[in-house]
DNA sequence: TGTACAAATGTTATGATATTACATTCAGAT
DNA sequence: ATCTGAATGTAATATCATAACATTTGTACA
């Protein structure tokens, strides 16, 4: 995780738009969004993406094609960060557990495997979605 | 996970298109392996692809957007299933862990949260690849 | 047998997500 | 001033996935 620039006007716009969103957004949802500041093309958007994600202040959800702002930025050194996504109302919580990141470090020991990135979601339904359900 | 019944006629292919693979492929290569066989659409894909997944014959890796037959069809109750992925050579190793499992279990249970599918990859080079690089 | 229903399939079109390629602009260093 | 690398602008295209609707197939059962 590279460290934390100046950040440029877009990269500023988009992380912006994340965190005024109160749910993860998509690339496109985010140009939409922005295109009264002037964004045109969704390269403009996945640029910033792309340096905002190394810069740890964003987060891609794989699992669902989009991205969310970091909620601690400034705890750094938790590479490897669970999400918990709500299919009905977007809520996203971001956790992180030591056991399941000594377990999975284990395993890529073990198999001599060099890991770059590591996904964890869980799709389904948050407590007050549940209920309402 | 539904029971496995008698594979129709395009899931029967699509299922053998994986199998076949050394890695996993995306929904337009399987298209495209089976065009001989009379496939002409990317839904004949991914109707079967949804069954499979139904049937826990496949699994779909989400980062990667692409699909692997499952290495171990028999062995069901593992719900939580975690994949290394490699990223040069696109060999996939597919694993379980009790703890993992465990503690995000512990987690769910805690939030309220009512899981649907949880995503477990890591993405990264294989021991093999890792040596050559 | 036939007929009714659900599941599967075929086909076209379209929507949604992401990247390539290339030109231009901007900011800092010398 | 000019060089250089990063960032930006823009058009085109590649890749992934689903909607909508017509048709066929399999199967239960009157």
């Amino acid at each position: 995780m590279n460290p934390r620039p100046e950040l440029t006007k877009n990269q500023s716009l988009v992380l912006r738009a994340l965190d005024a969103a109160d749910g993860p957004l998509s690339a496109y949802t985010i140009l939409d969004r922005l295109r009264e500041e002037g964004f045109r093309a969704p390269l403009q958007v996945y640029r910033a993406l792309e340096k905002l994600q190394d810069f740890g202040l964003v987060h891609r959800l794989e699992s669902i094609n989009a991205f969310v702002a970091c909620c601690q930025p400034h705890e750094h050194g938790h590479e490897m960060i669970a999400f918990a996504i709500c299919e009905k109302c977007g809520k996203v919580d971001e956790f992180c557990d030591a056991a399941v990141q000594e377990r999975l470090g284990t395993w890529v020991r073990t198999h001599r495997f060099k890991p770059a990135k590591t996904t964890i979601e869980i799709r389904g339904d948050c407590a007050a979605c549940a209920e309402t359900a």
